[in-house]
DNA sequence: TTTTGTGAACTAGTTCACAGCT
DNA sequence: AGCTGTGAACTAGTTCACAAAA
């Protein structure tokens, strides 16, 4: 049972992630099996929703009875291809680069930051807090080519975003995550995520309105919201 | 012309932003005025989608000839709220919130990052390099009473991020960017951006698929990929 | 003529609801 | 009886295509 994966959606792929998180829970709780409705009570998602995503994949439940909990878990890191070791390669040695180089969550779960890339020689040859070198951009294909690369991390200033992102897909990287500004034009086989922070923090400016002045809020404080949630099941 | 802001979705509000940057490149590069058909080619958009967003909000073109430039920068600036000025607050003095509260991208264009806070009384007092001070989060809802945060940036361990969550909008801030991996079922009023570092790896890393073994790509280096795009107009 | 603004058509994504299996 | 898997219905989002305006 194998399916195009180009044709599953953004939002289903990353539903799969959670899913697996979630699953990750109940067994360390020791929970054997699942039904899909109860999966969303206790996480808020939909049970129609993880249905249709799981069925994009095979069968992996039995009716009646719902999922086992560690199988579906397996099924799903095997989707997403999380029980191999994925290599990590981090461009752009940067403050925030350098700070993702030792986050523990992209050192963990099937992913290793395998390198990390500048181009000043000023940082090339220092190494971050948890020890990793920084090596030149001129190694870059080399690098990727010895140490089985396959996503890198771009956290470079913006105008050497699309120079940066081109090296990475003509040194063979399959996906990139992509935390500058700038918009890549990445070849149809190549995988891009854009992580703008900028468009992040625009678009909660813009649903927080543009109603208070700059200083302070008029409103008497402390006030505490409404817990208004449309739960699903 | 006044749109109610939570009929607006999540995309239409991201291109906005978008716009707003492209637009400022025109600006800068002299261009008064452009048609809705020039700007998309220029920058790969759609121009039927590029009419739609901004009838969202007004008829901001004149038929037969195009858009103003700067004067629909400012609307687009003014509908964003980047006018005026929004406070940040980053909630986590680790490595990634210390990175972000330097970061420029946060640092500029309507936002400043207002306050640092932390619970480690190791980390409290210490400043960054450059010279943000680490509050303590019991100063928390203080702190944004007197500066008038309204985004919060969540970058505690996942653990903190329920409690910190909650911290935040009872103390009136509006819009959370959550970078922990918790979910954090905020009032309906409060307006919640995840971007979970580890779900955008796994989605990569599904698209990637998982042929390859972990050592060594098979095919000849260097290779380069066909540059194929389905560009719009 | 050119280009906007916009209903209509289309496409993608989600939810419903139930037949069919255990 | 209980729950999955799935077509059908629905909803949201995008693109088309053209009437109206300059």
């Amino acid at each position: 049972m194998t399916v195009d994966r180009r044709s599953v959606s953004e939002s289903t792929a990353a539903r799969l992630s959670l899913y697996v998180r979630s699953l990750g829970v109940l067994e360390t709780e020791g929970v054997r099996h699942v039904s899909s409705h109860a999966f969303a009570r206790r996480f808020d998602l939909s049970s129609a929703q993880i249905r249709k995503d799981l069925a994009t994949f095979g069968e992996f439940g039995v009716r009646g009875v719902g999922y086992e909990v560690s199988l579906l878990r397996r099924h799903l890191v095997s989707i997403l291809g999380l029980d191999q070791t994925r290599s990590v390669a981090i461009v752009g040695a940067g403050r925030l680069g350098t700070a993702l180089a030792d986050y523990p969550g992209f050192r963990s779960g099937g992913f290793a930051v395998a390198a990390l890339f500048d181009n000043d020689p000023a940082k090339i040859g220092t190494r971050t807090r948890s020890g990793l070198a920084v090596t030149s951009v001129a190694d870059l294909p080399a690098s990727v080519e010895r140490l089985g690369i396959e996503i890198g991390v771009l956290t470079v200033p913006a105008e050497a975003a699309v120079e940066a992102g081109r090296l990475c897909w003509e040194s063979g990287i399959a996906a990139l995550l992509n935390f500058t500004s700038a918009r890549l034009n990445a070849p149809s086989d190549v995988h891009v995520k854009n992580v703008d922070l900028k468009v992040n923090l625009e678009t909660l400016s813009f649903y927080i309105g543009g109603g208070s002045p700059p200083t302070r809020k008029e409103e008497p404080w402390p006030r505490t919201r409404n817990r208004s949630l449309p739960r699903r099941t």
